[in-house]
DNA sequence: ACAATACTTTCCTATCAGGAAAGTAACGGG
DNA sequence: CCCGTTACTTTCCTGATAGGAAAGTATTGT
C-alpha cells in the first residue's frame, strides 16, 4: 500500500513544484523548467542535483545537433515519494492525521 | 470564491500541523500543541506569535483556577488562508495548476 | 525564602535558499 | 585563431528562519 509519508525534501515549494511539474510532464527540459519555476540557472541546477541525488529525478544529457540538452523526469522513486506526501498533507490538513491527535484533550483540567 | 492561494506562512512544517490542528480541534491549550506538535515551550511560543501576527489565529489567557492558561483557535482569517492553501496544494499536485505550465512544450526544438 | 508553573524573550547555532559571478566545454563566426 | 554565445555547474556570499538552551517575568505553593 501507498502510506502516507510527510518529505521535508519534497515539501519545500519550490521541490514540491518542481517534482509536480515533472510528474505531470515527463522529460522536461532545464530552461523550460527554469521558466516554469522561475529560478535563476544555477538554483535550478542545484535543485536538480538535490532531487538527483535524493534518487526522486533522472536527469539525462543529450545533444540536440551540437548543443547540449539537459533534461529530467521523475524516477520511480520520485513519484512514490510525491504520492505519499500528497497524502501526508490530506492526513495533516483533512485532520484525518487523528493518530497525531489525542482523543480529545484539547483544553485540560488543573 | 474561495481562489487557491499558496501561503508560505502556513506552508511550513511546523506551522502547517499547528492551523491544521487548531482547525481541527477549536480552542486548544499551549501544552496541548507542545506536545501534539512536539515543540520546545520557545518554539511554539514563538510560532504562536508569528501566526498571531499575521491574523491567523486568536491566543485567550485565562486562569484556570489561580493558574495562567494561554490557549488558541483559528480566526476566520485563519481558517480561509488554510482553506486556500489546501486548494494551492491540490492544484499544484495534481497538476490542475495548469495556469503555470505551458501547453505541453517541455523539450524544445533547436 | 525557595522551588515550581507557565510561558516569553534573548542568545546562539545550524541550515538552507537563492542570486551573482566565475568556471567549463563545445561551437560558430569574423 | 581569438572571441562571443550557449548551456549549464560550481563557488561565493548574503539573508531569512527554525529551533533549543538559558534567562527573565509573574504568581503560586510549601
Amino acid at each position: 500500500m501507498n502510506t502516507p509519508r510527510f518529505d521535508e525534501l519534497i515539501h519545500a515549494p519550490t521541490r514540491l513544484s518542481l517534482v509536480a511539474f515533472l510528474a505531470a510532464t515527463g522529460w522536461a527540459d532545464f530552461k523550460v523548467l527554469r521558466d516554469s519555476i522561475g529560478l535563476s540557472d544555477s538554483a535550478l541546477s542545484k535543485q536538480l542535483t538535490t532531487l538527483e541525488d535524493a534518487g526522486y529525478i533522472e536527469i539525462r544529457k543529450t545533444f540536440v545537433g551540437k548543443r547540449p540538452r539537459t533534461s529530467a523526469r521523475l524516477t520511480t522513486n520520485g513519484r512514490t515519494a510525491l504520492d505519499r506526501h500528497a497524502l501526508a498533507l490530506q492526513e495533516i490538513i483533512t485532520g484525518a492525521g487523528s493518530s497525531m491527535l489525542p482523543a480529545n484533550p484539547t483544553t485540560q483540567q488543573p
